[in-house]
DNA sequence: CATGGTCATCCTGTATACAGCTTGATTTTA
DNA sequence: TAAAATCAAGCTGTATACAGGATGACCATG
């Protein structure tokens, strides 16, 4: 339980526009959201942490009432809990939701291919060749989990792209959401080289299954990837 | 385009607590939530209407504040769109996303019966006999689209109690108000004797199958409705 | 008559004061 | 001392005034 005016972890490179003066509403509703997501997905806000309406309104230099808009988009992709007189706290998954949601989003990444499939173009290539560079040249840096785990949140933006179905796309990346936080507090139990050969195994298989424009191998990869997560995320999680 | 103060269509039986004084926060949001997304279901606000926040501020005797909050979900859900300046619009959907929609319900409703399966009780069955019962008492009162559409409703809800997996469950509950008023803006053309033909055999497909305990055998069912109420959709709403 | 600008009037978005709730420290009491 | 009552300080929930955007009616102008 931290206060999240206490909590500030080094957020080095939060990777968004730094408040243009000319941007419109929903802009800036995007970009507050989108931070705040992120900074719970990637662990700056643990699973537990006070968030106070006050404090984000300041720093973000507007008043509580857009600030309580974004809690409650948080609320509704179930990231955080909104309880009155105490504050909106980061939430935490307890092991039957967690295995619920792993199982539901391997069937959900078969899915992806089966329904409405699209074409895959060299940009979708070049930015899983990306990925792959990037977690190669990240494996000599022992230790940077959070930027491993924003490549891990690129994978999935590339595999949202390649989701023709636009209701199934919506529905994978909110669960992805909900749980990946999960994944990267495990990450360091894993072990640094453990972690980024996973990672760079998977890469390397869905980029396969790309390069032959073969989307269902795609979606079959992913879920065997999701089933390995959590595999470990069992072993780990029920005999601590 | 309707305004929602004109647009006081016979909400006869709005089935609510009819705002008990001594109810506490989050009841409150529950039932006006809940009572503004069944009137957008049961087309009470068809789409196209356009809802105030002051009028529905004063028909609740509160503020705009819980309202907008109202709106907000309904909005995540996408049922509505809040277009600023304008109002809050109840949203129509395209035949290609309504398509999706189906697409996915369908393959949902057949994981409801692989992922974390429940075991069916006498309630459970005592339910759906009341269903069966409601939709034949129904079926002489020509007409009463509006009385289907809730034992439809409820069809869902049982559904819904038969589905284990809980990330799957709310899901599939989403998806289902998204699309469910376009079902039952289609259901007048259908006719009312087979409409209620319709609706009574899917009621005894998944009634066999409770009976036996087969809950995969249930999705498997609904899946096939599913596909029955697309193919009839696409065949109106492509020529007309 | 056609057309473009102006403005009145709705709406939602934002800021803010105040009310109500929760919690833990403090004080009182058995 | 231990336990119960009290209260202060923080939080979210609500109401409301005001700002800003969208739209259609109206009117001036070619």
């Amino acid at each position: 339980m931290q206060i999240n005016g206490e909590c500030r972890v080094s957020r080095t490179a939060e990777e968004t526009t730094p408040s243009p003066e000319d941007e419109t509403g929903p802009a800036r509703f995007d970009r507050i959201f989108g931070a705040l997501r992120d900074r719970i997905c990637l662990l700056a806000y643990p699973p537990g942490t006070v968030l106070s309406e006050v404090a984000l309104a300041r720093e973000f230099g507007i008043s509580r009432t857009p600030i309580r808009r974004v809690f409650h988009k948080l609320e509704f992709m179930g990231l955080v809990q909104i309880r009155n007189g105490v504050g909106t706290i980061v939430t935490d998954i307890d092991l039957k939701t967690l295995k619920e949601t792993y199982d539901l989003r391997k069937r959900l990444a078969e899915l992806m291919g089966e329904l409405s499939p699209v074409e895959i173009t060299p940009d979708h290539l070049a930015r899983i060749d990306d990925l792959i560079a990037e977690t190669r040249a990240l494996a000599p840096i022992r230790g940077d989990y959070d930027a491993l785990a924003r490549i891990i949140n690129r994978l999935q933006g590339l595999l949202s792209d390649l989701t023709g179905n636009g209701p199934l796309r919506e529905i994978i990346e909110l669960l992805y959401y909900r749980v990946a936080r999960i994944w990267f507090t495990f990450l360091p139990q894993l072990g640094w080289d453990d972690a980024i050969e996973n990672q760079i195994n998977e890469l390397r298989e869905i980029r396969t299954a790309m390069a032959n424009n073969d989307i269902r191998s795609v979606g079959q990869y992913r879920s065997i990837d999701l089933q390995r997560m959590l595999t470990s995320l069992s072993r780990v999680l029920s005999e601590p």
